[in-house]
DNA sequence: CCAAAAGTGTTTGACGTACACCCATGC
DNA sequence: GCATGGGTGTACGTCAAACACTTTTGG
């Protein structure tokens, strides 16, 4: 038996995935469509993200990798709850309305807002039953409900937070080169950075561990590859206190 | 007529308030106090966050403005939402449900969690209806719910923020010295700074503005008087990519 | 004149930034 | 052998960090 939902409060979820390939930050929306009742007209035709109310007897975080989970069968990704949207009138406009009407769903529902860091490589969109896409965060749909808003307020939550923490890694596979992290940084961010001198950079840092192999199957020069160890970098992480008004 | 209750979710305020006398950093709690039904037991006094249910027609940061100005009269304050806490049960334990018992609370609420940056002389503790106490983030009293969690939260965020954004300015006067600046960041970061680099790193931002004052009414050398100027930081603000992990 | 806090300069080292060419590999 | 992306070195300027004494004022 299914636990009792609480009908007014839902957790949404942000899925960041990076496209290693096209070097490109995505995110993962689910389709809406409607048409109306005497199918000539497409009443709905947009994108969502996904989300579920919290059900009574779980934490909100715990919610939220249930979500993740039913979405793209992943689990222990990275996760970041980054804020609750509330307002009376988010799943009031008229397209909303007539979506809503036939759901188990509170007007009035208050979402606490998620997001994940993965690859997108990870996840099999083929054999899913929500048939879900991923979209360039810097040209998505048309969206349904506040979720532009969500995903926009997710993405600026990112930027900031990848300068300071090493959340870049859980974009990329376990061993990568210095150029795909930078590839990372300039999707993120939407700048272009100095190879040489970001490379000098890295390569300094203690807890970036060059690998005794390279690159295989590329029809190019194989880079040398790397891993992340998060354990040196929590031994040496030394809060800086650097005042940056 | 008072507006209707969303029953399950709330807005809890964490009240930051700089004590420039005792260079202290405060949070304004009120007390929870209870007995038993003989009166010969005393079965809660401890301390607890404002905070309210958000009414059905307002906004989560309606909900807050509206507690801060309940409690403090004040308006227009420094605002930030940075959390929401809904773990199931995070109001079970005994003294929770002693006190819960009797008001229209629903067990299983979510509260979305505020904190405000103001100075403490700016609050009139003595006509105030909730007779609220300033206690020093680093000495708190015993916390009813999960408000202790929710503090050091909040604090933490600051800690982190205060050191990329303006918002210290909040916690101070109009006028200030750059001693009372550095007197902030001291209490806040809980490290010591040295006063030459920092006047000097201080003086040479355009946005803090000499101002043609001193300090008057103390009984020492009075102090030159600065004011930050918001215009100025804006219009010089230029976003900063430095890749620090 | 004394107590107390305000205010002041220099040196050193680390690091961010700018910049252009050669190298290794697979095909 | 050639196209493609991988990889390399130097010079300059900024800024954080360390460090101790003099000045000004009110009482």
């Amino acid at each position: 038996m299914e636990p009792k939902k609480i009908l007014n409060i839902s957790v949404d979820c942000v899925v960041f995935g990076f496209d290693i390939t096209n070097k490109s930050l995505n995110v993962l929306l689910i389709k809406r469509f409607l048409k109306s009742e005497d199918a000539k007209e497409v009443l709905i035709n947009d994108y969502v993200l996904t989300g579920y109310h919290v059900y009574e007897n779980e934490t909100l975080d715990d919610t939220a990798t249930r979500v993740l989970k039913e979405l793209t069968g992943l689990t222990n990704q990275y996760k970041k709850q980054f804020k609750a949207f509330g307002d009376p009138d988010r799943l009031m406009n008229e397209k909303d309305l007539a979506w809503i009407k036939n759901q188990e769903f509170n007007l009035r529902t208050t979402t606490i807002a998620y997001y994940f860091l993965l690859k997108t490589e990870d996840v099999d969109l083929k054999s899913n039953t929500y048939q879900p896409l991923w979209f360039p965060v810097s040209n998505l749909p048309e969206l349904g409900f506040d979720h532009e808003k969500i995903i926009l307020e997710a993405y600026e939550d990112l930027k900031v937070k990848c300068l300071s923490e090493p959340i870049i890694f859980k974009l990329l596979p376990d061993k990568f080169t210095i150029n795909e992290v930078q590839d990372v940084y300039e999707s993120i961010l939407g700048i272009e950075i100095d190879n040489r001198n970001f490379r000098r950079k890295l390569i300094k840092k203690k807890y970036i561990i060059a690998l005794d192999e390279k690159q295989v199957g590329i029809s190019k020069k194989p880079a040398q590859l790397y891993m992340f160890s998060k354990d040196i970098y929590q031994k040496m992480f030394k809060k800086n206190y650097l005042i940056s008004i």
